[in-house]
DNA sequence: GCGACAG
DNA sequence: ATCTTGTCGC
């Protein structure tokens, strides 16, 4: 068995806001620490706040037709980035639109809290779409994080879409080798907490780390996850988006 | 105390 | 995330 680290247990239809207690917000700029905190300190808070507006009961209502998919590029040695949002009709499998935003680092990467560093231009890129997607799914982790906040949860909370996290190496939780065959998956746990699933998007390939962002159930998690994973071992809408998005960034 | 650590 | 060559396989 393989077992990650793993920290401490945790714990509207509109977006949440949340203001710092005591922190200046002025009409300018509300809430301006939230999104671009100073110090780390100052985001694990934040994120803690955050946190209680997570959504894990109210799920999405039969299976999604607009599912968007989003990612972000960095400049090799700039401060350069990219986000791309992807709408794919998960009925035809068609791509519907995708919008395009560059942007500037505003926070370092620091483990536990990529949703400060990716967030903010994931949100501009969302906003810039026709469409509202029914559910979006993250290039990282949803609940199966140290202090169960992930970037898709907290992409969920501010935007209050539906949504879910599907990463690429482990982070949190231990975990048993799934099957290998396309659709079997195992349980990524932390003691007799279930923080998400491993699972086998291709037969004989490497699994992907599915985890529940807001609003979404793990299960309606998973079958979007391997709906959308036909043929590659990512979901289409997470590789189209980082495609768009390193594209971009040239 | 020392590593490990989504993207 | 990004830096990187070739190589095995459909």
């Amino acid at each position: 068995m393989t077992i990650v680290t793993a920290d401490r247990p945790h714990s509207d239809d509109e977006p949440a806001v949340v203001e710092e207690p005591g922190a200046a917000a002025t009409a300018e700029e509300p809430g301006a620490a939230a999104i671009s905190p100073a110090s780390v300190a100052e985001a694990e808070r934040i994120q803690q706040e955050l946190r209680r507006h997570l959504d894990l009961e109210e799920c999405l209502d039969g299976a999604p037709r607009l599912v968007a998919g989003v990612d972000v590029s960095y400049h090799k040695d700039s401060s350069r980035i990219v986000a791309a949002a992807v709408v794919i009709d998960l009925t035809t499998g068609a791509e519907v639109e995708s919008a395009v935003v560059p942007g500037t680092v505003s926070f370092p990467y620091v483990p536990g809290l990529l949703a400060f560093r990716e967030v903010p231009i994931l949100m501009a890129a969302l906003g810039r779409l026709g469409h509202r997607p029914e559910v979006v799914v993250c290039d990282g982790y949803g609940i199966a994080h140290p202090r169960r906040f992930g970037l898709a949860c907290h992409l969920g909370v501010l935007t209050g879409l539906p949504t879910f996290g599907v990463a690429k190496t482990p982070f949190v939780g231990a975990y048993d080798e799934p099957g290998t065959r396309r659709g079997e998956w195992s349980a990524l746990r932390d003691g007799d907490e279930v923080l998400g699933r491993v699972l086998r998007t291709q037969t004989d390939v490497k699994p992907v780390f599915v985890s529940v962002g807001h609003r979404t159930s793990l299960n309606q998690a998973t079958t979007i996850t391997l709906d959308l994973s036909r043929r590659y071992r990512l979901p289409e809408v997470i590789r189209r988006a980082d495609f768009l998005s390193r594209e971009a960034l040239r």
